[in-house]
DNA sequence: CTTCAGTTATACGGATTTGGTATTACTTAA
DNA sequence: TTAAGTAATACCAAATCCGTATAACTGAAG
């Protein structure tokens, strides 16, 4: 009993004969003959009295046609169900995001693509960088959207750059060096540190410190709290003064001064990173959305 | 999509390996391959990730597993559900009987029937012979317990004998007659008949009549009452005599006295009919509980 | 680091199945 | 009686499918 089959023989039954249903089904009576035959055959029942003038279905032969026809409806719903699912249209989607640089677009983002596929149940998740690769690595998270992996690690990764930032010097209010409309590495030297703890953003950690390291000299770095916020609490308070990517502009900075950190002591870009090697179909199509956003997400950057 | 395809599908899922799968259906994997590759192209979709270790299900695969079952238990339900109704156990079976003739055995005849196929839904149609041939004839009956069909009619049905009846006489308490174990047909010839009338039981009152003849006298009819009871009843009250097969001794017979008739003044057989062109599985099951009960229907008769 | 066992994908030849043509037998309507 | 239309059957060709052989690859064991 295959599908084709049953196909055929809704048709034999609904327009009541062989002839026709050939005819419908774009090929010749004897074909449909056998298949019904076979099918008979199979069941070990008869489907059909037959005479040369009339074909009429036996009562076997209704019993089937109702399954057939619910059988038939089934399949073509699977055959939708699966192609929807197969393009992205249902599924789950799970994205790690590092609060301070992606809270400025995220929400705007996961809107818009709620909007496109309604079906797709998506979870966000709030991570640190290193946490993000290791859910990305066992599976647990299907998008993160951090700074850049290391570089080894990154084999079996594909990543995308959605924005780069630069860094900033934050300062607390009336500090002297906010005299400076921009500011030099070396200019920092002297000053206390409060850095985002390092095993959340090594590379942001490392950049800083190799940045300062070129300038000549050490920081000192008086606290390393576990979170941006944290971080801009601290400067607020004068208990030092940090170097962030401009991002974290998006959080909130009263009592805290602003100022470029002058030429290029290095770019901070931000990247969406996925698996290549099982991509889900609703992870591409996010990953694709992400792609066409970028200028919005740039702009909106203050980039 | 195939039921022969999704059935392949639904063991790769379940044992999560092309080559489990093909030792399981007894095939080889590259068999296995095919199917699956040709279902993915089919569908526009992926629905394994493989690697040469290990087979995963991918959101598209999940989604056409859950229908797959669904569709491979519903094709299942059918293959079995149309078995049924072919062996008859599902269904409708009309039957038109004589009740005089038929209401000896019929109950417990129907009641054995109805508790091997309780899905089959009897209907029983009390009518006189013509009528039930002209039942059997549009189509409206399925079975018809009656006497011979007309010679000629009798081309596109079966019959099948039951039990053959033979004639006897039905005498008002203390008629002349009653004296007598045994009846000629001759003696009957000065006393007034009561006759079931002939349209409903043409055979029988034919044959009676040219037993008659044969004996050498045209009987006086007085009375054609449309019922067996009425016969009796008008028996009983004195307005004739009647002659009529025993089986009517299963009605209410007070008031008469019963005598058989001499010799062979004919058989009167009662047979089942049923149409040969289309026989439902239903009728063909009743047809064959008839035959193996017939010695059964013969000894509650009193034959 | 190499080997080995086990996996899926691909290519190809043969067997099986299926479809298409021609024909037969039959029924109904003209 | 004829003509048109139906389903069944036989036979051949075409398409499909299976099974073997092989390649490419992965993970585990030595």
């Amino acid at each position: 009993m295959e599908i084709r089959t049953l196909r055929t023989f809704v048709t034999v039954a609904r327009l009541k004969g062989f002839s026709a249903a050939a005819r419908e089904l774009n090929t010749v009576q004897p074909a449909i003959s056998r298949q019904i035959h076979d099918l008979e055959a199979e069941l070990g029942v008869s489907l059909f009295w037959r005479s040369t003038r009339d074909v009429r279905i036996t009562t076997a032969g209704e019993t089937l046609l109702q399954e057939a026809i619910e059988i038939l409806a089934h399949e073509d719903r699977a055959r939708k169900l699966v192609q929807r699912a197969g393009q992205g249209q249902i599924g789950r989607l799970r994205i790690g995001f590092l609060s301070s640089a992606a809270q400025g677009f995220l929400p705007a983002i996961v809107r818009s693509f709620s909007t496109d596929f309604p079906q797709v149940q998506v979870s966000l998740f709030e991570m640190t960088a290193a946490e993000q690769f290791t859910a990305l690595e066992t599976g647990q998270l299907d998008i993160a959207l951090s700074r850049p992996l290391p570089a080894g690690a990154a084999e079996h990764f594909g990543s995308i750059e959605i924005y780069t930032d630069r860094l900033f010097v934050f300062l607390p209010e009336g500090h002297p060096l906010a005299a400076q409309a921009r500011i030099a590495i070396a200019a920092l030297a002297a000053h206390p540190f409060v850095l985002f703890q390092r095993p959340g953003a090594p590379g942001l950690f490392d950049q800083i410190i190799t940045a300062c390291r070129r300038a000549g000299f050490s920081p000192e770095i008086v606290a390393q709290p576990n979170s941006m916020q944290a971080v801009l609490t601290s400067v607020a308070s004068g208990i030092g003064l940090s170097v962030a990517p401009g991002c974290i502009r998006q959080l909130d900075i009263k009592g805290c001064v602003i100022r470029p950190l002058q030429a290029d002591a290095g770019s901070i870009p931000f990247e969406l990173h996925h698996r290549t090697d099982r991509t889900e179909p609703s992870t591409q199509a996010f990953i694709d959305l992400m792609i066409n956003s970028r200028e919005d997400i740039r702009s909106r950057m203050g980039l």
